[in-house]
DNA sequence: TCGCCTGATAGTTGCC
DNA sequence: GGCAACTATCAGGCGA
């Protein structure tokens, strides 16, 4: 066991409750935000868009297009595995 | 408050007892399956698929077509809006 | 850049198949399963239990044998790592 | 059938761009807020703190302020719903 | 009955 | 590379 004396024991303390202190903080200012993106898709729903669209648009830009063109190949490779890459654009696109 | 005789209390003890039971049995071999589906995707893994690329053909063939189609229409139309349905399969369909 | 030719697909295709399909009938029993569950929460109503106090006591029992635990050696585990916090107003809150 | 022509990307582009610049701003506030939270968790690692221990500590008094009270809340509830299983085994096990 | 909101589940990411 | 924590999505229940 290292030994814990007073005063080492005293700065951890400050310091560990500091770090926490810092975190907390930053993890509510975080939760807010949340609160808010949350806000917008509801504004967004009152005006009349589909709310499951705008995420789907929202992660599509959020996602590197290489990895994005990567993975849809894949699944498209999956599918046609399946036979099931008739009559959807999806497909249609992936088989052209 | 109504009257609650012993009898009426018995047979409900024993009814809703049973009941409690038969729900948490469900709830256990439902809780299975979910553990089986989870080493079938860690099987094909194993097997050099990728796991992502498997769930969404699953999700994707779950889906109803025909709300899967307005789901992509919708999502296609937004991105339209938003200037970005250049130089992916998935632009190029729909845009087609 | 992997290949994506005709032969990486047919190699795995029935393979593929088989843990598709297998994967689909588990959600269907699943999904099965969830019915069932649904259907005696509906008899237990009919039998004059109040469904929101029925789905209270599953919780509950799933809590006390499941989280109530995990709770506790959580805690125990932060008072053994951070013992040295035991009378600050931090720890006392943490450990309260 | 719904119309999928100009008109109604027409109409709602700018609002439907703005809600989702919003959206993507927020994000990246969020996404930078857990990039701070994780150099904090990195800053206590340097300092000697067990990083898993730290963030014990914050979901231990995360759940302190909101989940106990909602378990407790929930007991309430359920005792008062189903005092009349005070004294079955069942009733001992929920509320024991 | 519809919309909202919470709780359950699935998916992703980061750590070991 | 597997495992565990966290996040986001989805579905079902509740209240208006």
């Amino acid at each position: 066991m290292t030994e814990i004396g007073d005063n080492s024991a005293a700065v951890n303390k400050d310091q560990l409750a500091g770090l926490i202190d810092r975190i907390e903080n930053l993890e509510e200012s975080k939760s807010n935000i949340g609160a808010d993106i949350k806000e917008i898709y509801a504004e967004g729903k009152k005006a009349g868009f589909d709310t499951k669209a705008m995420r789907e648009v929202v992660k599509l830009r959020r996602m590197d297009s290489a990895k994005l063109r990567e993975h849809e190949s894949l699944r498209d490779l999956y599918m046609a595995a399946l036979g099931m890459l008739a009559d959807t654009p999806l497909g249609r696109a992936a088989l052209g």
